[in-house]
DNA sequence: CCTATAGCCTGACGGC
DNA sequence: TGCCGTCAGGCTATAG
């Protein structure tokens, strides 16, 4: 599931539930998914802090430790939070579980375990090691800033969109969604697009994440003439009517509109 | 620099 | 019902 809204719901979700209570317990299941930590390093830094504030960039989660450090959750493809209070209720593939001082407990519930956990001190650190593009719901990030990122790359705008090291935070599903909302089609040239269509695609871009957060990342409640209720085999386009392409493209499986993303 | 591919991991789904 | 292949909203390493 997990793109950018996806994320920054998860992060309002720790917000709402696990903020400012003493980390009584670390369990951890399944110690692959701990990136350069030790189970018994990890336990020793979080047991006994709080989470104090959260975080994102991209697809990262970054949750604030009292004292020092950060927890970065990375949720692959099918990784989510779970907060819950009945110990026996524990979600099946639960990975992670910190329990807190009040009893309830949040799980790292990842059935693939394609996702991490780490322990970093700074999270702008982290983004910058990793290469990451800009966020595109930062505040500062520009239209220039999005024409600076696409200009020089030879890729399409598909494979552009999901390059993390170009914008972070887009996926497969979000941008076949972009690139519907901006009427363009996934293998131009992103390095040959017009000042009008960088324009579009910038102001498509937010509106689809906005949106999508604003629905809590559910695609059942998106907008009727968004593409993501119709990306399945056999989908039409919701604006024309027109039999949606189905393709691979950056080895992802990719569906846009013949008619309207020329 | 770019693309395609395989691999990581595990479950869901469709065909026979 | 069971088995098998394919696919899945991520990312990395590798080859061409």
């Amino acid at each position: 599931m997990p793109e950018l809204p996806d994320v920054e719901v998860y992060r309002h979700y720790v917000n709402s539930t696990s903020l400012h209570q003493t980390i009584e317990k670390v369990e951890i299941f399944s110690a692959d998914i701990l990136e350069n930590i030790s189970r018994r390093e990890f336990r020793k830094h979080v047991e006994m802090r709080k989470f104090e504030s959260t975080d994102r960039h991209g697809k990262y989660l970054f949750v604030r430790l009292s004292e020092d450090g950060c927890v970065v959750f990375h949720f692959g493809m099918t990784g989510l939070l779970e907060y819950f209070k009945d110990s026996h209720s524990k979600p099946k593939y639960s990975r992670v579980l910190f329990t807190f001082d009040n009893s309830y407990h949040l799980a790292f519930v990842m059935p693939r375990k394609l996702g991490k956990l780490a322990l970093i001190e700074d999270p702008s650190l982290f983004v910058k090691d990793r290469g990451l593009g800009a966020d595109p719901l930062d505040r500062n990030f520009t239209l220039e800033e999005f024409k600076h990122a696409l200009t020089g790359t030879k890729s399409t705008l598909k494979s552009a969109l999901m390059n993390q090291k170009c914008i972070a935070g887009i996926g497969n599903i979000y941008s076949d969604e972009i690139l519907f909302q901006a009427r363009l089609n996934p293998r131009t040239k992103a390095g040959q697009l017009s000042e009008q269509s960088i324009k579009e695609l910038y102001h498509a871009m937010k509106k689809v994440l906005k949106k999508s957060i604003e629905n809590q990342a559910d695609p059942n409640q998106m907008p009727r003439n968004y593409l993501i209720a119709h990306r399945k085999k056999g989908g039409a386009c919701p604006a024309c009517g027109e039999d949606l392409i189905v393709e691979k493209i950056s080895g992802r499986t990719s569906y846009h509109c013949p008619e309207c993303q020329r």
